[in-house]
RNA sequence: GGCCCCUUCAUCUAGCGGUUUAGGAUGCAGGAUUCUCAGUCCUGUCACACGGGUUCGAAUCCCGUAGGGGCUGCCA
């Protein structure tokens, strides 16, 4: 039975890179019927924040990333029978290991001051413990009486190997590793001996985790040993990196997962592409998955080593992709949002009416925010042409009037604002006119929209309705007409 | 500094000794469709970090060099 765990520490918001490493325990655990562990690493109470247990949950459930055993954690309830899933309520636990360990003479007392060991530093300036108290006799452990103490592990000579599913076999020297600290001197545990007693009692098989743990598995390797407890499998996965190609900044932004959500990304793409980073499916030159998908194809072998960069333009693609990708329905759903939070008033417009918005801008989408220039003009009047379209297309008002005034005779007196009839009328007044379409159409375009760029015309017109339409055309014979006066 | 990992087009990658004139995708450029933009389709552009080996044969294996990343806390 595979057990997996995303681990995060509540200090941030969820990070894109957690997010990738939780995505792929997720797919692991789901793709081999397995059980997925949310627990939360709050060993360290300062760094500990409530309101950051709520913004990850919310970047998982935006995800589609759901556990089955976790804390209770936002308004989700405790799950499982391996809790409590917070460490910061498993004190005991992790002290008893500790002293256990201790009585087994595989851990020891120390009475170093923090401060008294400042002094110690390699050439380099690194701290490193010289081991005063790795051989204190138990007279002079006593002779300490109550002195604060912390624990740290007696590291053995030899060396430690991982066999890991994604690097291989990868081997330390154990003379690298310093005695380390596992239990504070406040009682509290340290992350390594906190993750090996988890990942021991909640039965954990595999931890996929990012290669930034390589080095310190060789500490939890010699735990597990110490503790008698099988190992789990290793899968340590190359990191996500910004555009620079360095390491991707809680600062930036799009490193906190929901920025992605206020730029108007779907969740579908973000796994998506997130997945991709690093992964490729056995199906050749394959790039769209949906959750099912990637649960299907996802495979621990086909992660590959190296770091990828982040490319916000193959996301944007990928975006787009995926919003193609939605019923016109759903798509309706997720725009209506982002039209209220701008300012736009949709309960004033029926359902139908929604729906074919979204239709008619679903090809034109490469993110739900776009939504906002493509349909402002439904929703409100707007007080200005854009300049350069102006200067572009209607260089001749006297010409453009003459065109809106053909153009408006003829809808005025139409009955059925539907698309075929309308594109009847414009292909009329061309031939009236004696012009092409397009240099009917644009000049128009600019009177009803404000804009040089939007929906397919007569479906935007249709959605316009012809009242608008009508007093758009007349508002902008007005603008031309003062205009030509101005010269 | 030490230890560990990585290195194929600008970017994400396929490739696991001969099937490769190194494939796909994004981007970019051009074309087609045309009411704009977008989308779609087509074409083009662009890479095996470097130097040594091993081998009949290397992007693929080995060793160096260079570059990048990670770790080196009573953070996780």
């Amino acid at each position: 039975m595979v057990r997996t765990r995303i681990a995060p520490s509540p200090s941030g918001f969820l990070h894109i890179g957690t997010a990738k490493t939780a995505l792929y325990n997720w797919l692991f655990a789901r793709k081999n019927k397995g059980t997925f562990i949310l627990r939360l690493e709050d060993t360290d109470a300062e760094r500990t924040d409530e309101q950051y247990v709520h913004g990850m949950c919310e970047g998982f459930k935006w995800l589609g990333i759901d556990w089955d055993e976790g804390p209770p954690f936002g308004d989700v309830p405790e799950k499982g029978n391996y809790g409590p899933y917070r460490q910061s309520q498993r004190k005991e636990l992790y002290q008893k290991m500790a002293f256990q360990l201790l009585e087994q003479g595989k851990a020891y007392k120390c009475f170093c001051s923090k401060e008294s060991l400042e002094a110690y530093k390699d050439d380099t300036g690194n701290l490193y413990y010289p081991g005063f108290c790795r051989n204190l006799t138990p007279e002079q452990i006593c002779e300490k009486g109550n002195a604060p103490y912390v624990i740290r592990f007696r590291v053995p000579e030899g060396e430690t190997e991982i066999n890991d599913l994604i690097q291989g076999k990868v081997v330390f020297s154990n003379n690298q590793y310093d005695d380390f600290i596992i239990l504070r001197a406040n009682g509290d545990p340290v992350f390594h001996l906190a993750v090996v007693v988890d990942d021991i009692t909640m039965k954990i098989t595999h931890v996929i985790r990012g290669d930034d743990h390589l080095t310190n598995t060789p500490r939890h390797i010699m735990l597990f040993n110490a503790l008698g407890a099988p190992l789990p499998q290793y899968a340590h996965h190359p990191l996500v990196h910004d555009e620079q190609g360095r390491k991707f900044s809680k600062r930036l932004h799009g490193a906190n997962v929901l920025d992605w959500r206020d730029d108007g990304y779907l969740p579908e793409a973000i796994v998506n592409y997130v997945a991709l980073l690093g992964w490729t499916s056995e199906e050749e030159n394959r790039e769209f998955f949906t959750l099912p998908d990637l649960i299907e194809h996802f495979s621990i072998e086909r992660i590959n080593k190296s770091p990828a960069r982040f490319d916000r333009r193959k996301l944007e693609w990928l975006n787009g992709l995926h919003i193609r990708n939605l019923p016109v329905e759903e798509l309706k759903d997720r725009l209506i949002p982002i039209l209220e939070k701008n300012g736009f008033d949709t309960s004033t417009k029926s359902k139908e009416w929604l729906t074919r918005l979204a239709q008619i801008c679903q090809e034109k989408l490469p993110t739900l925010n776009r939504i906002v220039f493509l349909s402002d003009f439904f929703f409100k009047d707007f007080d200005s042409y854009e300049a350069e379209a102006e200067g572009k297309l209607w260089k001749n008002p006297e010409n453009v009037i003459l065109y809106f005034k053909t153009i408006q005779n003829k809808l005025a007196s139409l009955s059925h604002w539907e698309h075929d009839p309308l594109k009847q009328i414009f292909d009329e007044a061309c031939a009236e006119l004696n012009v092409k379409l397009g240099a009917l159409i644009n000049p128009t375009r600019l009177a009803l929209t404000g804009k040089s760029v939007g929906p397919g015309f007569f479906e935007l017109m249709e959605l316009l309705g012809k009242e608008k339409t009508l007093e758009r055309l007349s508002r902008a014979m007005e603008y031309l007409h003062n205009k030509t006066k101005e010269v």
